[in-house]
DNA sequence: ACCTGAACACCGTTCAAGT
DNA sequence: ACCTGAACACCGTTCAAGT
């Protein structure tokens, strides 16, 4: 009967997909998988159980296969295809990062992601006691920056309304000096990647200068 | 008869500080301001936008007041000091980042504080085009370290749910080499400035190496 | 001009009743 | 064992009606 549950999850990612969280009723759920709200309760508990359910079923899916033979890439380079694949997910379920933020993340596959980085830290020569808040800032920048193109936060109304702000004398000098780079568009896939780039430089500079 | 619109902005992030967002419905701030629900449409539009005058009101208060001699202290004391200044807000005001994240912040206040930062990137001596992005990178973090801590993203169950996870066959090799350092229990504030001084080093040696 | 009451179309969830 | 219908206590919002 496990099939019902599942089906359930899959018809409410739909529905989020389709027509983001706001769209998740209990009802509309039951209606998409076939059944009446009421029927939902023996299979998944509660509506905050059904969220967790659906972020949990996003995060299982963030971790690259790993190789078993114990070779496998580099650091470097797992960190960097765990740190595209979350971003590829969260770009097609725009309305997990905010979920993932707002609810503990203690479900066994949040774990194997976070033991996937930890190892990734730990090869790359990270000392014990920095791995779990090196961890922390990284999957903490990823989910923000996720979250903030997810929300509209970054956006080009910002620049329209600087200016606005400039001609009604409220003074934005630093606005205004950088008016030239403003008005360009951004590529965020390019801004993410020299992120992301620039912490994973800061991480070999940091192992560089303790070694040394 | 603004008077009455404060009135009610404030009779709603009194019900957030105290019981949550999801205490903060149009019935509750209206009894808490004195009238009933239907009256505070007048004033405040929709409840969405009542949302938005919530964390505009917020926003206003991050940044620390500025020297109008032009003297002031240098850009990474003036960082450190924004840096802090939302931390501190985000914690009274535990329902903000969420809400920070999930909607445009494009009013005249998050303005003002985006051009601070602006400021103190151009006086660090950030090459121009560079400093968009930074300042994106740092408000994220900061945010999302905020959001983390507020929705328990971060917790302490995390540890106890690997180690039983662990005992179940499933083998969390980072987890288990760490663990000595995942039984501390994490001091916040410490390890905020620390994620702080990082970024702000990082910014640094950023600048010394495009100098050279 | 400002506020109210009743109403509409929704919520999540409970519970007795059906098969 | 599994599902349903009716019901409860909520939502945000509209609108005619009151002063």
């Amino acid at each position: 009967m496990d099939d019902k549950r599942q089906a359930i999850l899959d018809a409410a990612i739909a529905l989020a997909d389709e027509n983001g969280l706001n769209a998740v009723s209990m009802r509309a759920v039951a209606e998409r998988a076939g059944l009446t709200a009421m029927a939902l309760y023996p299979h998944v508990g509660t509506k905050a159980e059904l969220l967790d359910e659906m972020v949990g079923s996003l995060v299982s899916q963030i971790p690259p296969p790993e190789a078993t033979d114990g070779a496998g890439p580099d650091w470097r380079t797992r960190l960097q295809a765990l740190a595209w694949s979350a971003r590829r997910l969260f770009r097609e379920h725009p309305w997990a990062p905010t979920l993932l933020f707002s609810r503990p993340y203690v479900t066994p596959d949040a774990t194997r992601t976070v033991d996937y980085t930890y190892r990734a830290l730990l090869d790359a020569g990270v000392p014990e006691p920095q791995v779990p808040r090196l961890e922390r800032m990284l999957s903490t920048l990823i989910l923000g920056y996720a979250a903030s193109e997810a929300g509209g936060r970054f956006g080009q109304e910002l620049d329209r309304r600087a200016r606005r702000e400039q001609l009604r004398g409220q003074p934005l000098p630093g606005h205004h000096r950088l008016a030239r780079w403003l008005e360009l568009r951004v590529d965020w896939d390019a801004e993410f990647e020299a992120d992301l780039e620039d912490v994973l430089d800061f991480i070999e500079a940091a192992v560089a200068r303790s070694a040394s």
